[in-house]
DNA sequence: TTTATCCTTTTACAAATGTTAAAAAAGGTT
DNA sequence: AACCTTTTTTAACATTTGTAAAAGGATAAA
């Protein structure tokens, strides 16, 4: 695997979780392709059943869906991350959640339909993706714990020091959504101190 | 599988995700057990690395935490339902969770650590698991939803609605850390209307 | 029954967040 | 620059939820 080909981050990011042998990477690289989406541009409608798998190569994307009327933030994805909309692609029913690009974003997308047939056949990549839910599975777990339990401005300042990005690249709509509070809510938290 | 088999409930549950063919029964028996605990006591001290799945056949039990001192219960599991401990199974860490009984409760316990050993025979067993994760995923996703956006009182009826018998055989006080507000909070939406 | 303990409710007040509307600031386009 | 649109902030007020303390109920043990 030359570290110039398009795939090279997708599968240094695998190989943190579960290392693959080559012909795993191969078949995904088969299976694979480069998508490049403008910034503030949707992947793909809310309505459609997922059927792909993307990761960030490059730019920043979120999963955002309307909830009465009003634009919600999910998840959002910055380089090296995967973007799935779960909820669609586990259950197999339409989704009723977007994804958009932030910035201009250049994404890998794999087809699940593909990528579940070569299970059968590559338990390695079933093993791959079995960890990834797991360890998706544990921070929302945790984020969880943190909407519970800590308040709006405790949030926001823990989101400040561990990805500082998030302020300079995302518009703080999507940042107050994403945190579960108002726009208004997090102008006050931000104009408090400091 | 006789239906008088101690786990017969556990491979009903299982066929509903993903069914399992006899070798990967005959596995998951060899490797399980039934344990039995007494009202209000814990099947695993906090801090011990989680290396078991349980199945509730019998009873009611809960996962908990403390917060601050104070007793939050992260999630409640009925009769056939599966309560495992995501945070230490996944991650290999102690857990800062326990699992206790809310009633007497008599679970059936599978190792996780021969569990994953069986992975690599019986892909049968991987794929269910993976599953089994899957939708644990969605919901959680689902519950992030309900808390970021629904008010509490919400979030009560919709629960008193969905599983009635929560109220009937859990202490208020666990339902009101479950939901996320503290047992005056929910006293009062229970006292208001109605 | 009596006592002790735990669970639940009530009350009064404080703090956090929501709602609405308007103003200010920032970005894009002609 | 001038204009339009979008984003962010500010203000005033309403609502929800938290906190602390006390009282009332329920349950279990002596």
């Amino acid at each position: 695997m030359s570290s110039d080909s398009p795939f090279h981050h997708l599968f240094e990011f695998f190989n943190q979780i579960h290392p693959l042998n080559s012909d795993s990477k191969k078949a995904i690289e088969s299976i694979s392709s480069i998508v490049t989406i403008a910034k503030n541009q949707d992947l793909q409608p809310i309505g459609a059943t997922c059927k792909t798998i993307y990761f960030v190569k490059k730019g920043l994307a979120r999963i955002y869906y309307y909830k009465d009327g009003i634009d919600v933030t999910e998840y959002f994805a910055f380089e090296n991350d995967l973007i799935i909309r779960a909820e669609s692609l586990f259950t197999g029913k339409p989704s009723q959640k977007a994804i958009q690009a932030v910035e201009q974003t250049e994404f890998v997308g794999i087809s699940s339909d593909l990528l579940f047939g070569l299970f059968d056949t590559l338990p390695d990549l079933e093993r791959l993706f079995r960890k990834i839910t797991e360890l998706a599975y544990v921070n929302t777990l945790n984020r969880i714990e943190s909407i519970q339990f800590h308040p709006a401005e405790e949030r926001y300042h823990r989101l400040l020091e561990e990805n500082p990005e998030f302020i300079q690249r995302i518009p703080l709509k999507h940042i107050a959504s994403y945190l579960g509070i108002t726009q208004v809510s997090l102008s006050r938290i931000r104009g408090q101190k400091n």
